[in-house]
Parts: structure tokens; sequence; C-alpha cells
DNA sequence: GGGCCCTGTCATAGG
DNA sequence: ACCCTATGACAGGGC
């Protein structure tokens, strides 16, 4: 599958799903996540719950307390999951020409419709953020900000708003990621000097200027502005997030060039104010931004351009590409059944004609509405809610997405400040079992970031180019999850009928790739592989859990992995040494039986031997005793005598009756001298 | 539905 | 005291 997986391989799926989420009104309050210092993780915990059979009743399906793993790990020790440098990379991957198109669509929903109000479920947030420090004060620093905002929000604001607190609060030089809206102001203050200066003045006025946006509002700021406008403000500024599809429109098609640009391409660090600063900027990245851009804001057209939009800047030349991404994303909404594994979607697109490139975008968007809800239809009475179904719409599980669930551990590579175990965008979880559904894991994060290469980013490096980091993004794809997983979607798709133990039967394969543990690592972003953990020498482990900044959750977990592992090895050992033991028994008295055989029949051909040989010797006695004659010439009778053989070789002719009265006495002899041996 | 088998896990003992 | 190993027991899942 070649759409919407790779590239924030654990987001991806995740975000797309959110904004189904988000379309659905199944988004989270804002508010409570924000108390409750959650980022992007319970939005997996939402999809997951949201699947289950029994979500229904929770408006909020936030999973109940208790259990193993539970969600909203405490990051003890201040450090969390760095979404940061993978949302960063996303954002700037923004600018790549080969980002699918698509999944910048989605995004860009998805910061609306999910009503996230951190910012960094998508660009609107991210450009909301910026809007509430100033839209371009800084494109990498509005990023940043709704990075950070929606990276970890027990350390960085979780709301535009708060973002952009954190932007103009100052941080410390020596700080991780939890600023990571102040890092980002920090970081990226060259980028910032280098021009936009009004515009970052006004974001570092942070908290004044987003507190007087709402003012401004009211004063009548805009005074053009309509209704849904303010609304849409306020929106931007993080105080209302409760946007609905039409609001969506409204925002979309209401917001000034600029201010689109800002959401696609401001939060890129090179391109804050507008598209031409990009492409004057392109060589510090060498990524070619002209194509790059061309793609993204062909992405607005899709998405968002209405007729009477003003900012359509090159409607001629951007009109036949504006409206593939979306017809895509449409075509693909709409034939699931065409979602065959390791397939290019494009390949199933219908030609596009003119009459379907004539279609507004406000139709393009109710069309993506309906597809959408169809699509949470159509999920839903699959199954409960498999992710497995669901990830083909959003992931891209098969090899092409190249992110390896395995590909990490590389722990040595782990370790920097500047590196960052930063897939934790989806975090962790309030149900890792649940949340490490292999499949899902495959479309929202089942994967462990090489961080050497993913997760590095060295914003204040020269050295950082883009295309690099757009390679490492796009170009380091393994997924553990093979073409077994859209197979067996295909299937689901195709044949729903299917008895359910087949489907659970496939299920039970897939999870066989990733074991419980693996999947509660990958929850808990930990950036070390089970077989790491678990045959690590007891040394390098122990000083590996000094070495790395883990909260105590990760090292819980950690040293978890390695006890069951390890037992699970012994017992293994144990079940084979037993069954070794077994068969080894079982031989044992097989022998035992055939050596008892055997000798059994050397006892009978003993014994036969025995009876012939008695047989000729009685045989000789008679003969002899028949030859022999008394004292007075009569024959002996073989009756009353018998013979007996002298120690020096005579032959006697002794009556039984002496023989029998000597033999009891010599008997008796020897009987006597076994009892005075004892 | 029950039984069997396999596997993972836990608890515990011993080295 | 800590770690590792071994093993009995239990539970879950597949057949």
């Amino acid at each position: 599958m070649k759409f919407l997986k790779p590239w924030w391989s654990d987001g991806g799926g995740l975000l797309h799903l959110t904004v189904l989420l988000g379309l659905a009104g199944l988004h989270r309050d804002p508010g409570r996540d924000r108390d409750r210092g959650r980022d992007l993780y319970p939005l997996r915990d939402e999809l997951l719950l949201w699947g289950r059979p029994s979500p229904a009743s929770a408006p909020s399906p936030f999973p109940a307390p208790g259990g193993w793993g539970r969600a909203d790990p405490p990051h003890p020790k201040g450090r969390e999951p760095e979404p940061a440098g993978r949302l960063l990379r996303a954002v700037r991957a923004l600018g790549a020409p080969f980002i699918p198109r698509t999944r910048v669509d989605a995004w860009l929903v998805h910061g609306v419709a999910a009503g996230d109000p951190d910012g960094a479920h998508g660009l609107l947030g991210a450009a909301a953020a910026s809007a509430a420090g100033g839209v371009g004060a800084g494109a990498d620093g509005g990023s940043q900000a709704a990075l950070g905002g929606g990276g970890d929000p027990r350390a960085a604001p979780s709301s535009p708003l708060a973002a952009g607190e954190e932007e103009a609060a100052p941080a410390e030089p020596t700080a991780r990621v939890p600023d990571a809206g102040g890092r980002a102001s920090q970081e990226n203050g060259a980028l910032r000097a280098t021009g936009h200066s009004s515009q970052q003045e006004e974001k570092e006025q942070g908290v004044s200027a987003q507190d007087n946006s709402l003012q401004q509002q009211d004063e009548g700021e805009a005074e053009a502005a309509d209704a849904p406008e303010s609304r849409n403000e306020r929106y931007i500024n993080g105080t209302d997030t409760s946007l609905s599809l039409e609001d969506l429109l409204q925002l979309l098609s209401s917001q000034p060039e600029n201010s689109l640009e800002g959401i696609s391409l401001g939060d890129i660090p090179l391109l804050p104010g507008s598209i031409n600063d990009g492409l004057n900027s392109s060589a510090y990245y060498n990524v070619n931004f002209s194509q790059a851009i061309s793609h993204d804001v062909n992405l607005h057209e899709a998405m968002l351009l209405c007729p009477d939009n003003a900012f359509r800047r090159d409607p001629a030349g951007r009109t036949s590409q504006s409206q593939e991404p979306f017809l895509q994303l449409h075509s693909h909404t709409t034939n699931p059944p065409q979602l065959l594994p390791g397939t290019n979607l494009t390949a199933f697109l219908p030609p596009v004609d003119h009459q379907t490139r004539s279609v507004t975008s406000h139709d393009l968007l109710c069309d993506l509405d309906i597809n959408i809800f169809d699509e949470i239809n159509s999920m839903s009475l699959v199954t409960d809610f498999n992710p497995m179904e669901v990830s083909p719409l959003f992931g891209e599980p098969d090899s092409d997405s190249g992110l390896s669930l395995n590909s990490s551990h590389n722990s040595t590579s782990v370790t920097n400040s500047n590196s960052c175990v930063c897939d934790s965008a989806i975090g962790s979880s309030s149900d890792l079992e649940s949340l490490s559904h292999p499949a899902l894991e495959g479309a929202v994060g089942g994967y462990y970031p090489e961080p050497s290469k993913i997760c590095h980013i060295d914003l204040s490096s020269d050295s950082f180019h883009g295309d690099l980091a757009f390679q490492h993004i796009f170009h380091n794809h393994t997924y553990h999850l093979q073409s077994s997983v859209p197979e067996a979607i295909s299937e689901s798709f195709s044949w729903p009928g299917k008895p359910q133990k087949m489907k659970s039967r496939y299920l039970n394969d897939t999870d066989r790739n990733l074991s419980r543990d693996e999947r509660r690592a990958q929850a808990l972003h930990i950036p070390f592989s089970v077989d790491e953990i678990v045959h690590m020498p007891v040394d390098s482990f122990n000083s590996m859990l000094s070495r790395y900044y883990l909260t105590d959750l990760q090292v819980s977990l950690i040293r978890d992995i390695r006890r069951r592992g390890k037992n699970k090895v012994a017992a293994q050992n144990c079940r084979k040494r037993k069954l070794d033991i077994i068969l080894n028994l079982e031989d044992d008295v097989c022998n035992l039986q055939a050596k008892k055989e055997t000798l059994k029949s050397e006892r009978a051909q003993c014994n036969k031997a025995i009876n012939i040989m008695k047989k000729k010797l009685h045989n000789l006695y008679r003969d002899i005793l028949s030859r022999l004659r008394d004292d007075e010439g009569r024959p002996v009778n073989p009756n009353q005598y018998t013979l007996q053989c002298s120690q020096d070789g005579s032959v006697l002719v002794v009556p039984k009756e002496l023989m029998t009265s000597n033999y009891k006495k010599e008997a008796q002899k020897g009987k006597r001298k076994s009892e005075t041996r004892n």
C-alpha cells in the first residue's frame, strides 16, 4: 500500500484515524487531556477503545483505570517520548516532493476536524499554534510549538495557546524535549532571525499576543469577518475545539492566503511566510521545494479551495493536480474492496476526467465527510473495529512502507539530547495490550525507529539536510507486519462473512509477529528490542538502564520483559529437558523390555538344552547300568542303583538310597557352612 | 462442550 | 542481596 503510512509511520494511521474520530465527534475533551497531560497517546487509546465492542456508552471513550500498563504513564523523570522530532520531520516532510498528498490532506483535515487542541495532530493545529504565538513567527518555531504542544502536554503546553505560551517563555538552554516550544524558539532562532521579524516579534510576544487574539476578535479586528470566522479564530487560538465540518469548511475557505500557507508550509522552517520564501530557502535543505510546494499547495487546493478562493495563485497549472490527491482519497474511501495488499492505490483510481475535476472543494469535502463516515460504518460493521481492517485505510502495512518493527534495536544510537525516542507521538496507551494490536501497530507506530536515522534531528546543525531527513523518513521503512496483513484485510473486506475463526486465526498469526512484551515495549517506546533486553548481559543491562533516561514505567517494563523473557526461555528449556527425560525414559523402558525378551528366549534355550542333556544322561545311565552285573551275575536294576563319579575319575555303582542319604548330608553341611559364614 | 496439548507466566526454591 | 536457573502450577488459546 502506497499511502498514508510510512512517513510518520506510527502516526499516520493514527492521524487518519483521528480524522475519523474528529469527524465522528469522538475526539477527547481537550481540557481533560491537557489536565491529564495527555498528548497523542490517548488518541490511540481512543481509537482502540472506540473500536471496542462497547465504547458507545462512553461519550469520552477513555479506558477505565486499572489493568496492566495503564496509560498516562507519568514520566516521573521528566522525560517523555519525544514526538517533536518525528512530527517536525512530518512537517518538514510536507515540503518533500514525494509526500503522499493524501496524507497531508488528512492531516490538514485532522488538525481541525479532530478538534485537536494540542495543535499537534494537524497542520492547522500547528498553524494555530503559530497563529497563537504569531503566525509567521518562524515557521519552524511555529511547528515546534505545535509539535511540542502535541508532543507532550505534560511538559509542553497542550494547546496551541499553551504552546505559544511555552514559546514565549524562557527555556533552559540545556532543557530537553519537555520545552519543545522553547527549544524551538531557541534552536530555530537563527531561522527566525533570517526574516519575518514582525511575525517573530509577534510570536515572541507569546501569551500577550494570544490573549489579545480573542480581544482582537471581539474588538472587531476583522470587521469583515462573520461569526464563523470568529469561531474559527477561536479555534485557531485553541479556545474552541469543537469545530464541525461546516466550521472546518468555513475556516478553510476563510483563511487568508498567508494563514493557509502557514498552515501547510509555514510550519516548515524554511517557509515561514510564503512559498516564495521557502523556494528561496530551498538550498538550505537541498530539497526541490518547488515540487514540494507544488504538491503541498495542491493539497490545499484539492481539499480547501473554493471556487471563489482568493488565494489560488496558479489555478491553471494546478487544477489537474490539485484534485488528484483528494480523488485518490475519495477513490480510496469509496472503494474499500480495492484495498488489496501491496497495491498502489492509484492503480485503482478511475481516470480523472474533467467532470470530476470540476467538482468544488466543498463537494469534495462533503464527499470526504460521507466517505469517512462510510468507512467508519464499514469498519465498525466488519468487526468490533478491527484495526487491521482499518489500517489499510490509513496505513501502509506492506514492506514498501519500510519501517521495521525490529529495525531499531540499536541501543547505541539512542542517547543524546538531540537523538530522541521520537515515535512517541502516539505514546503510551491506557491499554498497552490493546494498543499494541499488531495491525494497528503497523498503522500507527508499531515500530522502533532507528533513532540515529529517524529521530536525530539536529536543528542547530547546518549539516542537517532536509533530503537526508526525508530519506530517513521515507526510505527506512521495513515493517514487521508483512504482506499478510493486507492480505487478510483484503480477505476480510472481500468476504466479511468468513468464519470468525479464520479471522481470529489470522489475528493470531499477526500477533505472532509481535510478542506481548514487544507490543508493550513499543507502547512505551522502549528504545531496545526485546531480544536485547532479554539476552543482554546483566552488566550491560544495568549500565543501559542507568545510561538511558528511562521513566520508571519503562524501567519496570524493561525489567519485567527481561524477567519474563528469561523465564520463558527457562520454561522452554525446562520443558524440553523434561520432554527429553521422558523420551529417554521411554527409550530405556523399550530397551529393558527388549532385553527382558532376549533373556527369556535365552533362558528357554538353556532350559531346552538342559533337558536334552538330562535326557541324554539318563539314557547313558540306563545303557551303562544295563551292561553292569552284580556279584551273582544278575543285571543291575537302574531304578535301584546309580552311577557316582569320584574326584579321582573312578566310577562307582551306588544304591540310590545311599546316594540320597549322602546327598542330604552334604546339603546339610553346605547349609551349615553358609550359615556360619553369614 | 470437553479434553488434550502448547505456550506464556508466575511463584518459588536453589545455586 | 541480587541474579539466574529450574520447575511446578495455572491460565489461555488452538485443535
